[in-house]
RNA sequence: GUGGGCGUAGCUCAGUUUGGUAGAGCGCCGCGUUGUGGUCGCGGAUGUCGCGGGUUCAAGUCCCGUCGUUCACCCCA
């Protein structure tokens, strides 16, 4: 068999590139977890009448096929999910009558879109998701906690700071027909456009597209410069001289995700009110969020969501809902590409066990049974080479410790540090490596901040 | 899906302009070093030049296709 070509889009990872992934997935379970979110993973496959739901046919979903399926080019009526939260709604409907509400929920799980894939793009990644979905009315104080349980989340991991950009469709609609315009869903796209196209040109194309006087245009542009990192940008939009009574839920609606995440603002985890946000025309009602790595722009957005009134509803009974969305593959692959991530070594072993000769493997067998016992993770040396090429096999593969067994009756087990040189007697019923050699962890090479341990924006603000 | 750049040793790349013997650094292997690696010294091997086809006496180099990768658009994690 010839060498497999790669699959464009399907990134997999090398043992050292998972072991990172694995801390970043466990991290984010953790943290939601903490707040009381409960785990569910979804089937691989919708069918495709729930996928391509609101006319979302640009969302290049893959379709399955049975092979021997007679009538060529017949599909199963299938496709897989290319995000979490579509399936997400489906579940609540189906399972609504078992579930307790408000339910709060978080998968961490592929998705796949069969776009052309480039850079923090791929047909085939890991993304997780955190929802709380209600029966009928979800309190608002839930688009603040998501966005709290989010923003601890992001703070705790592993990766460059990270910036929560949040704005409410609420306020801008309520704008945009304060200021008389007929189109508002049309000024959002154009709006939308605004970190592509020049400030002008979107000028131009509020008043060609959406209709709008260049007088009306110019009060949309102002609206969407507003950025503030507190709710200061309420008195900004005040200056404007809007009225509209859906702009002033929505002013009332962002200042309090602004300043209810605000005291989480820190070194590692910022929030920004950012009014050209839109995020699209899809199924969001109010609050929209976005994330972003600081110094990896180019990626544009690493995670969004927001509240959706209207998702799920099964004719009778409407369920809201409330979440956001990060992207493991897309912030982790680039990273680790870039030599900012990587896993301190590609196996689990902290103790490589030499052997003396093949005689005696048997020996070294039951010091590794003795350390695996106590948890501490052990292989024994493929090949009774000279000592000094079993320490190389450690040393490629980043094990730590390489032990020496017991050389004849009276001679005692030793044990080699083999990153400084360090060599002492020990006992393999009692001895342990310290604690952070004991698993791999995530390294960050390029920057000067240890990876662990984490501090959360919470612990921070408590010392601080 | 549309359009552009790139693809040479395990890695980073030079060589492509003007077709003429496949290169460097790092890494890897061996020896110095009879069992303890890393430093140093000496020696050695790197390869379907992404793949397929075409032009030519001759193709890593030119042409076409294809796959991969990357960038922009689209869309978004």
């Amino acid at each position: 068999m010839s060498k497999p070509t790669p699959l464009s889009g399907f990134p997999e990872l090398l043992p050292a590139e998972r072991v990172v992934e694995r801390a970043v997935a466990d991290s984010l379970r953790r943290t939601f977890a903490l707040h009381g979110f409960a785990e569910i993973e979804t089937r691989a496959v919708e069918p495709l009448d729930q996928l391509l739901r609101k006319g979302e046919t640009s969302k290049e979903v893959y379709v399955l096929r049975r092979l021997q399926e007679e009538a060529a080019g017949k599909d199963s009526g299938m496709g897989l999910h290319f995000d979490l939260t579509v399936p997400f709604a489906r579940y609540v409907l189906e399972n609504a009558g078992k579930l307790e509400f408000p339910f709060r929920r978080f998968q961490v799980q592929k998705a796949w879109r069969g776009e052309r894939p480039q850079e923090g793009r791929y047909r085939e990644f890991t993304q997780a998701d955190i929802d709380v979905v209600m029966k009928d009315e979800l309190p608002f104080h839930f688009d603040v906690e998501v966005a709290r349980v989010m923003a601890e989340a992001l703070a705790a991991l592993p990766l460059p700071p990270m910036t929560l950009r949040v704005n409410n469709r609420k306020l801008i609609e309520g704008f945009y027909r304060g200021i008389g315009a007929e189109d508002p869903a049309r000024v959002i796209a154009v709006i939308d456009k605004l970190d592509k196209v020049t400030a002008d040109e979107v000028s131009g194309m509020l008043v060609t597209d959406a209709g709008l006087t260049d007088s009306q245009a110019e009060q949309c542009l102002a609206l969407a410069r507003i950025t503030t990192a507190d709710a200061s940008f309420v008195d900004q939009v005040r200056a404007l001289g809007v009225e509209h009574e859906l702009l002033e839920t929505g002013l009332a609606e962002l200042a309090q995700v602004v300043d209810g995440v605000a005291d989480l603002d820190g070194e590692r985890f910022s929030v920004r009110a950012q009014l050209s946000l839109a995020r699209g025309l899809d199924y969001y009602t109010g609050t929209v969020f976005e994330i972003s790595m600081d110094g990896f722009e180019n990626l544009k957005s690493v995670g969004g969501g927001g509240r959706y009134d209207a998702l799920a509803s099964d004719g009778k009974t409407t369920y809201p809902g409330v979440g956001i969305s990060f992207g493991i593959s897309r912030t982790l692959i680039p990273l680790l590409a870039r030599g900012h991530l990587a896993g301190s070594r590609p196996v689990p072993s902290a103790v490589l066990v030499a052997v003396v000769d093949e005689e005696s493997r048997a020996v070294s067998n039951v010091v590794a049974q003795q350390l695996r016992a106590r948890g501490i993770p052990t292989e024994v040396a493929v090949a009774a080479q000279k000592f000094g090429k079993q320490i190389r096999y450690a040393e490629r593969r980043g094990i730590p410790f390489v032990w020496f067994p017991a050389d004849g009756a009276d001679g005692s087990h030793q044990v080699k540090d083999i990153r400084v040189g360090n060599q002492v007697d020990a006992d393999p019923a009692s001895w342990e490596p310290p604690a952070e050699d004991l698993h791999p962890t995530v390294l960050t090479p390029l920057t000067d901040q240890p990876a662990q341990p984490h501090q959360s924006a919470q612990q921070q603000e408590e010392i601080s």
